[in-house]
DNA sequence: GGCAATTAAATTGCACGCAATATATCTGCA
DNA sequence: TGCAGATATATTGCGTGCAATTTAATTGCC
């Protein structure tokens, strides 16, 4: 151990870090669905919406935030780029005009028929067995329950 | 399982991809980081830029989003926002003028101290006890060793 | 009823991420 | 040697993410 090294063996080498691989996989997985959704017209986030949408709609920006731990910077320009591409509709919450619901049209509902292949495709290419996808999920999922959680 | 189920129960249900959590982690950890790299004046990516510096230094940009899966696109900027900063210096590498070998300066050096509490102090608000980690570490890791892999 | 505090979106400004392209350098081979 | 192809970085353009701020609507409390 160096005389630098006094706070473990090295906390700081990048093969140590949780956080690292977390942030490697989000951006190659963005990477990864980039060419599928091309086809669709949609970016990853913008897929990542969509999805939230074709469980449950209409949908506030709020909701969709929630759902996704995003938040309206983000979320209202982007829902924008889908209304302009006639996926979706905007407008205010006749019950409380501060909210805007997100709603589907028919081009976003039909859009749903088309990527219904997509995660069957993308995770096919990964040779993983499902078991261990199923634990990598559960695992993963809690740890963004412990982040959200211990936010303020 | 309703007329429009024909992939299987639904697939496209965003409790079932595997994408998403990773995707919501690593924009968790950028904010979960942010007020701890603050006072140091980094941004989650320049931090992750250090970590690899502090390892071995001088190092070429290419060498850099190898390690890190960037590309020059998203690194130049980054790096001469470093330079900026004072903590690193860029320079043509003598050997091969096509490479850019980035390399620490003193102040550069000096922050690894101010940097060394980080994973420690951010780590233990998870409660996540070490094992877990250990475990979460290696499978996103080999999730990412499989998606590199699988990349053109 | 009326006003302060709260809440929901939108806006602004900055830093990524990355595809596509441009530029400069190097390598290999005739 | 000289030149075509490959390689390393830089640039451009667009779409996120998010903190900080602004605007508009609602709620709570008197």
């Amino acid at each position: 151990m160096g005389a630098d090294e006094q706070g473990g063996d090295d906390d700081l080498a990048l093969d140590r870090q949780v956080c690292f691989p977390l942030y490697a996989a989000s951006n190659l997985i963005t990477r990864l669905y980039r060419p599928a959704l091309a086809p669709l017209g949609l970016t990853y986030p913008q897929y990542l919406v969509m999805l939230v949408l074709w469980e449950s709609s209409p949908e506030s920006v709020g909701g969709l935030g929630e759902r996704l731990h995003l938040d309206s910077g983000t979320l209202t320009p982007l829902v924008k780029r889908l209304e302009a591409a006639g996926l979706v509709t905007r407008r205010r919450d006749a019950a409380d005009e501060r909210r805007v619901l997100v709603d589907l049209t028919g081009a976003g509902r039909a859009l749903k028929a088309k990527a219904r292949n997509i995660p069957k495709t993308l995770g096919a290419g990964l040779h993983l067995d499902a078991s261990e996808v199923e634990e990598l999920r559960e695992t993963v999922t809690r740890l963004v329950g412990l982040i959200a959680a211990a936010e303020p």
